[in-house]
RNA sequence: CGGGGCAUAGCGCAGUCUGGUAGCGCAUCUGGUUUGGGACCAGAGGGUCGCAAGUUCGAAUCUUGCUGCCCCGACCA
C-alpha cells in the first residue's frame, strides 16, 4: 500500500482561467495567469500558486545543483538590511528610489535588499583573514525588491523577484578571472538544463560597476531587447557535467566569447557587418543572468582584506553573478509555447505526465488510471491525475494549457482493446500503445 | 517621472453622453439529457457599480478630491 495520496486534479488547486485577464499584454504573462501559476497582489508583486511554485522550485534546484557543481557554497542572507552597511559602500545615497527604504519601530533605517554585495562582503570580512581560505564563492537564492517605476510583463519585470546571486572572493585579479570563468561555464550548463538557449553577450556594466561582464540572453521572438549575434554561437557546445571546474576553463569561455553576440546597447555594427551575411542573426531576447567582475569596488571601502603569501594585506577581488529565477519562469514560457498554451521543457515541467481519465466513474478507466498512476509514481515519475468529471475537450484544453510534457489518455474505447494514448505536448504526436508499453515508454523517456 | 487610459458579480464586458427598480456572456450551484478536442435544456445564487464628499426628490450615470491598476516613453535583473 502506498503511503501517499495520488495528486488528483479534483483535489488540487489549479485555478484555470478561460479568458485572458485584460492586464496581461505579453504571452508569458497571459499564460501564467490563465494556467494558474501566479496571482498579482499589487503592481509587480505576485503570489505563486501551486503549479507556479512547483516550476519555481524546479528552476531553483537546477540553478542550485550547477552552482554547487562549480564550487559555490549556498548560504541565505535576509531580505531586510540595515542602511548602515550601504552607507559604507556609498550606495545608500547612490542607489536612488529603486531601493525600498523602510524604518523599524526604533526608527532605524532599513531597506529591502535589491542585491547583497555589501552584506556578503560584511560576512566575508568578519571571518576570512588569509589567502589560504580562498577562493571562496558564496551564493544564495532569495527574494529581492526593486521599486521599479513601472513594473510590467508579469514576473518578467516585477518589483519583487527571486534571484540567485553569487559572490566570489579571490586574492588577485587573475584568480578572480578564474572564478568568473567558473560561473560563466556554470551558467552555460544551467540554462541548457533549463531547456532554453541562452547566449552570453558583451554587456554594459551599469551601476553595479566593474569591467568584465556578460549578460546571458534567452532568445525568444517576444523578447524585450534586440540582439545581434553570429549564428555560430548557437552551435557552440555546452560543457558537460564532467567538466573539471578546477581545471583551465578559458578555452570554453573563449569559444563562446569569440563569437559576435551583443545587445543593442553594446552593438558594434562594423564588427557585426564583417561577418558573412548568412551568419548574421538579428533576434530578440530576454536577459536571464549576468556575470560581473568588479575588483575591489566593495572590498576596498568596506575593508575586506586578506593577508597574502607576501605577508601584506590585500583587498580581495570580487565578482557577482546573478540569475533571475522568477523571471526565468516567464522567459522559458516566452521561448516555449504555442497557441494552445505552455510547452514546458522536461527539466522544469511542474509534473512529468498528465494522466487523463476520459470517463471518470467508469470502473475500467478508473482502475486502469489507478494502476498507471501507481506504476509511474513508483518509477519516480511525477504524475498529475486528471480525475475531474469533465468532457474530453475541456480536459485536453486544460492539459495543453498547463503544458506538461506528456499526456497519457485513458478512455473506454481504447481500453476495450487494452490500449491507451500517449501524447507528446511539444509536437502534438499521439501514439496508441498498450498500458505496459506506455509505462515503459514514459519510464524510459 | 512625462503622456494616455481603465475601475460595474470570480473572469470578460454593456449600461455613463441624455440621472429614474443594475444587465449580458463565461464561470459557480441544483435537476435532467449528454460524453474522445472547451456540450445542451431548465432553474438558482452571486454586485455597498474602487473610496469619499458634493449637486439633486432621486446618482453606476453629473461635479470635486483621493486610491488602485494598465498602456506608451524614459529607466531597469
Amino acid at each position: 500500500m502506498r503511503s501517499f495520496l495520488p495528486m488528483r486534479l479534483s483535489r488540487y488547486f489549479l485555478p484555470i482561467l478561460r479568458e485572458t485577464p485584460k492586464e496581461a499584454e505579453i504571452v508569458s504573462h497571459r499564460l501564467m495567469l490563465r494556467a494558474g501559476l501566479i496571482r498579482q497582489q499589487s503592481a509587480g508583486i505576485y503570489s505563486w500558486l501551486p503549479l507556479g511554485k512547483k516550476v519555481l522550485g524546479k528552476i531553483e534546484q537546477i540553478v542550485r545543483e550547477e552552482q554547487n557543481r562549480a564550487g559555490a557554497i549556498e548560504i541565505l542572507m535576509p531580505t531586510l538590511q540595515s542602511a548602515e552597511l550601504w552607507r559604507e559602500s556609498g550606495r545608500y545615497d547612490d542607489y536612488g528610489k529603486e531601493m525600498l527604504r523602510i524604518e523599524d519601530r526604533q526608527e532605524r533605517e532599513m531597506l529591502y535588499g535589491p542585491t547583497n554585495e555589501e552584506m556578503v562582503t560584511d560576512i566575508f570580512r568578519s571571518y576570512v583573514r588569509s589567502y589560504k581560505e580562498l577562493p571562496l564563492n558564496l551564493y544564495h537564492i532569495q527574494w529581492k525588491f526593486r521599486d521599479e517605476l513601472r513594473p510590467r510583463f508579469g514576473v518578467m519585470r516585477g518589483r519583487e523577484f527571486l534571484m540567485k546571486d553569487a559572490y566570489s572572493f579571490d586574492l588577485d585579479e587573475a584568480a578572480a578571472r578564474r572564478a568568473y570563468n567558473r560561473m560563466f561555464v556554470a551558467y552555460l550548463r544551467t540554462f541548457d538544463r533549463l531547456g532554453v538557449k541562452a547566449i552570453p553577450m558583451r554587456a554594459d556594466s551599469g551601476p553595479i560597476g566593474g569591467d568584465a561582464t556578460h549578460e546571458f540572453i534567452v532568445l525568444a521572438s517576444t523578447g524585450e531587447s534586440a540582439v545581434f549575434l553570429d549564428k555560430a554561437a548557437l552551435e557552440t557546445p555546452v560543457p558537460g557535467a564532467d567538466t573539471d571546474f578546477d581545471g583551465d576553463l578559458t578555452p570554453i569561455v573563449a569559444a563562446w566569447t569569440a563569437k559576435y553576440a551583443a545587445t543593442e546597447e553594446m552593438h558594434d555594427a562594423a564588427a557585426f557587418g564583417a561577418l558573412p551575411e548568412d551568419r548574421r542573426l538579428e533576434a530578440r531576447g530576454i536577459e536571464v543572468g549576468q556575470v560581473f567582475y568588479f575588483g575591489t569596488k566593495y572590498s576596498a571601502p568596506m575593508g575586506a582584506k586578506v593577508t597574502g603569501p607576501d605577508g601584506q594585506e590585500h583587498a580581495v577581488h570580487m565578482g557577482s553573478y546573478g540569475i533571475g529565477v522568477s523571471r526565468l519562469v516567464a522567459a522559458i514560457i516566452e521561448a516555449s509555447h504555442d497557441e494552445a498554451g505552455i510547452v514546458w521543457p522536461e527539466g522544469v515541467a511542474p509534473f512529468d505526465v498528465g494522466l487523463v481519465n476520459l470517463k471518470v466513474g467508469d470502473a475500467a478507466t478508473d482502475a486502469a488510471c489507478a494502476g498507471l498512476y501507481e506504476r509511474l509514481s513508483n518509477a519516480g515519475i511525477d504524475v498529475l491525475y486528471d480525475d475531474v468529471d469533465q468532457r474530453a475537450g475541456a480536459k485536453f484544453a486544460t492539459m495543453d494549457l498547463i503544458g506538461l510534457p506528456w499526456q497519457l489518455i485513458v478512455g473506454p474505447k481504447g481500453l476495450a482493446n487494452g490500449e491507451v494514448e500517449l501524447k507528446r505536448r511539444a509536437t502534438g504526436e499521439r501514439e496508441t500503445l498498450t498500458l505496459d508499453a506506455a509505462v515503459n515508454r514514459l519510464i524510459g523517456a
